[in-house]
DNA sequence: CTGTTAGCGCTTTCAT
DNA sequence: ATGAAAGCGCTAACAG
């Protein structure tokens, strides 16, 4: 069972081959006649249509965007704020007829070599680490490229809220009156070591997205005159509420435990919510707690938490990763419900 | 910034456009004089290796899978369940080195064209309608190809769950001792309209998996002692809890509320909870509800459902489209919890 | 409206 | 271990 080429049904036809060829892609130059001659053709030989990596080659495009979705292309469907954007990817994709080609990232070596085999037209990665070698082979192939979220890297557009900002914001409130501040991590580095400290060193993480908000949140908790070294630092392994509960009874059952929380998502503050409340506590009143992203769960548990739209994040990196100008840069707010105080 | 092609990395090495092609593909069999030459010119041309539709056209591999996400790409990521799957699918393609191309689909005429224009090694189908034009196409690539669910199609794997038997065993447990019993079902065709009526037609549905959920209820029903033609079947256009929610707050209205209601999710079986309870109504005792996936809503509202693992399944349809063989039928159960009676 | 020519960039023979 | 030739299947560019 051989692929059928263009040629024989050409032949079968009785026409040149770019007649057959135009039937396909430039049909109105073709008379009616010969049209109907080449699909019979077609049609009798079971041709179904130009071979895909042929007409990538001729034309040098793909009609095909590539998607790095980190360290462990398993995880990505597993975290719904990373579902959200790739529908936001969806969204723009579909209309348009192109592909979206989820490249095959495992975190070892040959990751970079599957980006630089992929055939796609343009490339999109999901929020990396500054050490993440993708970058560097994102880069070499001289396409369209985007990163949501950072590292910021030369020839890359960045499409991302101003995380820092951001958690000074959702820092003031959730820290105002604190004398214990505590912040539930995502992880600081590719290796996601799961950590509890205190006064963290922020220079050393390696995740942007992450390192701006530990920076927001610091400027926060000293704006509410507590010092950065009597801050914990709770470090998750992933973006899971099992394991943010788990880490919360922990500090919970510490020697100072804390009376505020900010959580990285709201899957992690769904988390914290539930140790709180095992532990017997009142939120806001004994710990106030915030979370991340305003997901389903925040309004369902009351959660003050940073609004942002993911969805409208990935159409953004779809149309940069497809040659378009760059949007401004994504909204984000501040969304105030009962797990703080006033 | 043309693209620097091997030919130039193997004369700027004063090698031969073979041996250079060997530095990428073999490099056994290369001197290590060669190799290094051959590098370093690369390097210096910032080559960033063999061009991915020259080598598929080459080599007649893409080494990347299609998937067909249904009528509406734009919702595969919006229903649970899909998510999994495709968490499956990539479990079995990452560490092999594919490439997962979502293949994008509107529901327009165009759909077809985009199936034959994709250039990936094997097709995978998520469950789809019998009249979807898309099967036809994926039919006449020629490739290895698989469809979860259904329609059954020649040439093409089926990878589902006995989705009949399976209905028939919860609407045992769901209906037991009902008087009036009610399904809230999935879209019976792709114009997804949502309605109610009482004794369906159910040869008319063209979702082969919604088709055969119904059959199953419908026998379960009949040993119950209750004609099909009472039976009340509300569909849903889409799987989400709220459409069922109002759905069922219609039917509890009515003239003659169910006693028993089977979902064909967890997602809108947790909508008829919310319903049932916003009624006063007491589960199981005024009303029984099932639902269907086993997903961790179902755990968490103690809803009796039929488990199955769609991630198992999408790394089934993988392995399938990967050309291997297929493995046994997919496996379910049911989880009987406090949402049915006895 | 149709056909001829000339490759797209690479890798499989098959030599040497 | 290396290289020359051939061509994967298609379409841009240009005739006619």
């Amino acid at each position: 069972m051989k692929r059928v080429t263009l040629a024989e049904v050409a032949e079968r036809a009785g026409v040149s081959v770019m007649t057959a060829s135009y039937t396909y892609n430039r049909p109105e130059r073709v008379s009616d006649r010969s049209r109907s001659k080449v699909l019979a053709a077609a049609a009798e030989l079971k041709y179904p249509g130009p071979d895909p990596s042929a007409r990538s080659l001729r034309r040098g495009s793909t009609r095909t965007l590539g998607i790095v979705m980190g360290e462990h292309l398993t995880y990505a469907f597993e975290d719904p704020q990373a579902v959200s954007f790739l529908a936001g990817i969806a969204d723009v994709c579909a209309p348009r007829g192109y592909g979206m080609t989820i490249l095959p990232i495992t975190g070892a070596a040959e990751d970079a070599s599957r980006v630089t085999s992929a055939a796609v037209d343009g490339f999109i990665v999901w929020t990396t680490s500054d050490d993440d070698p993708v970058m560097a082979a994102v880069q070499s192939m001289k396409r369209p490229a985007v990163v949501h979220g950072g590292p910021a890297t030369p020839g890359l557009e960045l499409v991302s809220i101003d995380n820092r900002a951001a958690a000074r914001a959702v820092g003031a409130v959730v820290f105002v009156g604190a004398r214990r501040p505590a912040v539930v991590s995502q992880p600081l580095s590719r290796e996601r070591v799961s950590t509890i400290s205190r006064g963290t060193d922020i220079t050393d993480v390696l995740f942007p997205v992450t390192r701006h908000r530990l920076e927001g949140y610091r400027q926060a908790v000293e704006a509410a005159g507590v010092a950065w070294g009597d801050v914990t630092v709770a470090v998750c392994a992933h973006n899971d509420a099992a394991e943010a509960e788990q880490i919360t009874a922990t500090l919970l059952a510490g020697t100072s435990p804390p009376d505020a929380i900010a959580a990285m998502s709201d899957q992690q503050a769904a988390g914290v919510v539930r140790a709180v409340r095992a532990a017997g506590l009142v939120i806001p009143d004994d710990v106030a707690v915030t979370g991340w992203d305003d997901a389903d769960v925040a309004a369902r548990l009351g959660l003050t938490t940073v609004a942002q739209s993911l969805r409208d994040q990935g159409a953004t990196c779809a149309y940069a990763a497809l040659g378009q100008k760059p949007g401004s840069p994504a909204s984000w707010s501040v969304v105030r419900r009962s797990s703080t105080r006033a």
